[in-house]
DNA sequence: TTGTAGGCGTTATCAA
DNA sequence: TTGATAACGCCTACAA
C-alpha cells in the first residue's frame, strides 16, 4: 500500500509537506505543490481516511442518520440535502441504520469516528433520545419528528403535523361520506409516528361524533407492501362493512389496495384509501394515490438552514412545522 | 472521550489485556473478563474503529459495494445478503455509491480502511473494472453482471443473462401478435446492462423477421419514474402507432404507463407494456406488471456462496448465470 | 495469563 | 516555506 511516506521520498519532501499540499493549504511553495502532486497522480495514491480520522479533531462535516434504508421519503430527503451541502465546504457522511438500530448510540459512535460539526437525524425514536441524546453534545436536527416535548438544548427539529395531518387524511374520508373507516397503521407503541397519526385519527373521529372502537378498526403492520396485504386483510375480516381505509403510508396504502382488489372490490368504487407521505409513486400508481404529502425538499433545506445556524451563527434551538399538502388523487369515492 | 486506556486505568488490568476481552480472546482469566467488562459498561465504552482499523490487518468482514441507493432490486439482494452473512462469524459492510462513481476505486478505498478478506459488487461498469481492477487483490463477485468477458482471476460473477431475459420480454410481445413495438432503456454507451438488454431486444426483432430501427422505436431514459415517463411521451411522438412498450426496468415501466394512460391510453387493452426485475412493485402495480423477475433471492445466496468458496476453499473464480422467470402479469394484451 | 513497547498512516505543533 | 517529532486509539508480537 501506498502511503504519504512514500509519496515524500518520491518526491523530495517530507511527509509534512505532502500533507499539506494533500489538505489544500496554501503555505506551500508552488514548486512543491506541483511536484508533490504529480508523484500523487503517478502513484494514484488515496489517503487513508482511518488515520485521517483518527488524528483530525474537526473536520467541517455533517453527519446524517437515516433510519429505514428503504424508505423513499428519507431517500428524497437525503438526496436534497446532499445536493445542499455540496454547494458549501463541508462534507456529509451519511449513515444508513435499520428501522429499530438505536440512532442515538450510532451518533456517539460517529461522533467518535468523524467528528462531524452537526448531525441530521432522518427519523427518531424519542426512547432513544432521551435515554441517550444527553450524550451528544454538537448540534442536531431531528427530521420529520417533532422534539419540542424534549429539552435539549442543542437539538432542533422540523417535521410535518403528523396529529394534523392525520386527522386531514381521515377527515377527508368522513368529507366523502364515509362512516365506516378502518386504519391500517404501524404499531403504535413502538413508532412514535405512529402513535401521532393514531392521535390524528383519534382527534377526527371524535370531531365527527364517531366513536373510535381500536379492537374493531385499527390493525397493525410493518411499513411493506406485504405485510400491509395481509394487514388489510386481517382488518377486512374483523371490520367487514367498512368503505374507507386510511393507510400511514402509500407503501402500505398499495399492499391494501392489492388485497383489496384480490378480494374483489373495486377502488375507490366499493372501498376508498387513503395514503400518507406523497411519494412519486402515489401519482404513477393507478387509481392515482389519495395521500397526505410531505414537503420533503422544504423538511430538507428547513433542516439544513437550521442546523448551520446553529453551528456557524450560534442560534438557539427551533422547532419547525412544515406545512403538509392534501392530495386528493382518485382513490376516495364521495358516498 | 474515554478509551482504552481510561478502561485499563479503573480496570486495574493493562490495555492488551482490555483488548483482548474486547476481542473475545480466550487468553484472559475469568476474572479479568469480568471486571473488564463491567468497566466497560458502567463506562460505556466504544472502541474507536478508525484507531482499530488502522492497526488490524485482517477482519473477518466482506464488503459491499451497492450502486444506486434507490434501486430497489439492489435494496432487497443487499437485505438478503445480510442475512446470509450475519449467521457466520464474519460481519458486514456495506458502501453505497451513487449511479456513475466509480465502483473500483470506492472498493479500493474500503480494503484500505476496512481490510475485508472479500468484496461484492452490486452493480458495475465493466469500464471501470478493465481500468482500475487488476489492483485489487482479493476474492470478488460481481452481481448482476456477468465478468467472464474480463479475464480476472479473482472475479467471480453471477448474474441473470440480460440478452436472453430482454429477447424473452420482446419475444412475449410479438406472441401476443403485436409487430410495432417500441422500447424504453438507459443509455446503452454507458450502461452495460442496458446494452445487454438492448442486444437482447435486437435479437427478438431478427428471430421475428421484423427491422429494428433504432431511431424509430428505441427512447432514452434514465432508472426513474419521472424521467421514463418523458422518455415516453418523446417515444409514443415518434412512433404514434406503437401497440406496445418494452421497459428495461419495472420503474421505467410505471413512468410509462402513467404518461399513456394521461394521453388517455388504455392498459393493456390499447397499449402493452412489459417491464424487467419482478421487483415487488409489479405484482403490487395496477395492471399487474408483466415483467421479467430476477431471481433475487438465488442472487444474493449464490454470490456469498461464490465469495466463500473462494476465501475459505480457495476455490476458482466462477461465472454464472441464475435463470429469470417471465411474469405475465395483466399488462399485455393479444391481439 | 498478563504487561511492555512498537507501530498502523495521518495531522499538528514547534522549531529551523 | 519546510521538516522533525509527537500524538491519535488500538492491536499484537514478544517478553515475563
Amino acid at each position: 500500500m501506498v502511503t504519504i511516506k512514500d509519496i515524500a521520498r518520491e518526491s523530495g519532501y517530507s511527509v509534512s509537506t505532502v500533507s499539506r499540499v494533500l489538505n489544500h493549504r496554501n503555505d506551500v511553495s508552488p514548486d512543491a505543490k506541483k511536484r508533490i502532486e504529480e508523484v500523487v497522480a503517478e502513484y494514484h495514491f488515496v489517503p487513508n481516511n482511518n488515520a485521517k480520522h483518527l488524528k483530525q479533531s474537526n473536520s467541517k462535516s455533517i453527519g446524517v442518520l437515516v433510519k429505514g434504508i428503504s424508505n423513499m421519503l428519507f431517500a428524497s430527503i437525503v438526496e436534497e440535502i446532499q445536493r445542499m451541502i455540496e454547494k458549501t465546504d463541508y462534507t456529509v457522511v451519511v449513515s444508513y441504520l435499520d428501522e429499530d438500530d438505536d440512532e442515538v448510540e450510532q451518533a456517539l459512535l460517529l461522533c467518535r469516528e468523524r467528528k462531524p460539526l452537526g448531525l441530521l437525524f432522518l427519523g427518531g425514536n424519542p426512547e432513544y433520545f432521551k435515554k441517550g441524546f444527553a450524550k451528544v453534545d454538537l448540534p442536531c436536527v431531528l427530521v420529520t419528528n417533532l422534539a419540542d416535548k424534549m429539552d435539549f438544548s442543542n437539538l432542533s427539529s422540523v417535521a410535518t403535523d403528523d396529529v394534523a395531518a392525520a386527522k386531514c387524511a381521515v377527515d377527508a374520508l368522513f368529507e366523502a361520506g364515509h362512516q365506516k373507516i378502518g386504519i391500517l397503521g404501524g404499531d403504535i407503541e413502538k413508532s412514535y409516528t405512529s402513535h401521532l397519526r393514531f392521535e390524528g385519527c383519534l382527534e377526527s373521529f371524535g370531531e365527527h361524533g364517531r366513536p373510535f372502537f381500536p379492537e374493531l378498526c385499527y390493525e397493525k403492520a410493518r411499513f411493506s407492501y406485504g405485510s400491509a396485504y395481509r394487514g388489510m386483510e386481517r382488518l377486512l375480516r374483523k371490520y367487514p362493512d367498512l368503505t374507507a381505509v386510511f393507510a400511514m403510508s402509500d407503501v402500505m396504502a398499495i399492499g391494501a389496495i392489492r388485497a383489496l382488489r384480490d378480494m374483489d372490490y373495486r377502488i375507490p368504487e366499493d372501498i376508498s384509501v387513503i395514503g400518507f407521505d406523497g411519494t412519486d409513486l402515489a401519482e404513477y400508481y393507478n387509481p392515482k394515490l389519495a395521500t397526505i404529502k410531505q414537503q420533503y425538499q422544504t423538511l430538507a433545506t428547513r433542516s439544513v438552514e437550521i442546523l448551520f445556524g446553529q453551528i456557524e451563527l450560534k442560534k438557539d434551538r427551533v422547532h419547525e412545522i412544515v406545512p403538509f399538502e392534501f392530495v386528493s388523487g382518485e382513490s376516495i369515492q364521495k358516498i
